[in-house]
DNA sequence: CCGCATCCTGGAGGATACTG
DNA sequence: CAGTATCCTCCAGGATGCGG
């Protein structure tokens, strides 16, 4: 964050001695930076339907296979082993198979997992207080469809 | 998100009374409440390719059309119609077109679209921290295929 | 300048059945 | 228990062309 911040900066070349505090403007920078190619690449990692919801699961703490799919209501099989391993191969959740009969297998978050925690509590926040409003909207426009 | 938390903990019964801090616990209750509803809600509506650049974009003030065209490069006409379309019925942004020839129209972020803002930049700040690691991850895992 | 209509493709994700 | 394999559907989103 820091290097974007003074990369930046250095792009602008001004108001660093200055001590002033971040404007509005600079900070989207950190969004629409390399033409949003960053923001893009963690979109890529947790816009898809189940991620999140996985990784706020196991924020409680490790679990098997079979747990995590009671757990999450609706996920099927397929997709519960193919979000772990793409969140396993990105290194947010750490996979412990242990060599017993029957097989166990748990499942935990790595610290760099756990840190997704709290922008996905920001996120979550935002759409508790905003999504009745916006879904208010919505229906507003359903009835002028011009 | 006061009401989920207070629903939560009508539900769960206790603890109000202690004036205990939210634990992690509770807090992923806000992702994985409903089922991911409510983050699905808002993942739906921002999880796509060019929302939360366009909002980014729109946050340094009002543009027009082509203006924005000219920012965001790689967007089509059509995509950056469509999603400025939705933005609009979710009441994100506000459209303002004036009667002129050649016509023109603006684009700006009405006060739901700016709060989306702040949690964004809060995502964008982990990915900036946890991309790079992130992919590093990705790369080993290239070469261990198994 | 601002956009809509149309056609087309890739890939996310569901359903189902099978395995070590 | 913890997956893999296969098939299928749906739609986001790109390319292109036309219209007010």
């Amino acid at each position: 964050m820091c290097q974007y911040r003074r990369a930046y900066k250095r792009h602008t070349g001004v108001r660093e001695a200055q001590g002033m505090v971040m404007s509005q403007y600079e900070h989207t920078c950190l969004i629409r930076g390399d033409g949003g190619r960053t923001i893009r690449a963690i979109l890529d990692r947790i816009c898809n339907k189940w991620t999140l919801l996985i990784v706020a699961t196991l924020d409680r703490g490790a679990l098997r296979f079979t747990e995590l799919h009671q757990q999450i209501p609706g996920i099927s099989q397929r997709m519960l082993t193919l979000t772990l391993r793409h969140l396993e191969r990105d290194g947010l959740v750490a996979r412990t198979a242990y060599a017993e009969v029957p097989p166990r297998v748990e499942y935990a978050l790595t610290p760099t997992g756990k840190s997704l925690i709290p922008p996905a509590l920001a996120l979550a926040g935002w759409a508790i207080e905003h999504v009745p409003h916006i879904e208010a909207s919505r229906a507003l426009h359903q009835n002028r469809p011009g």
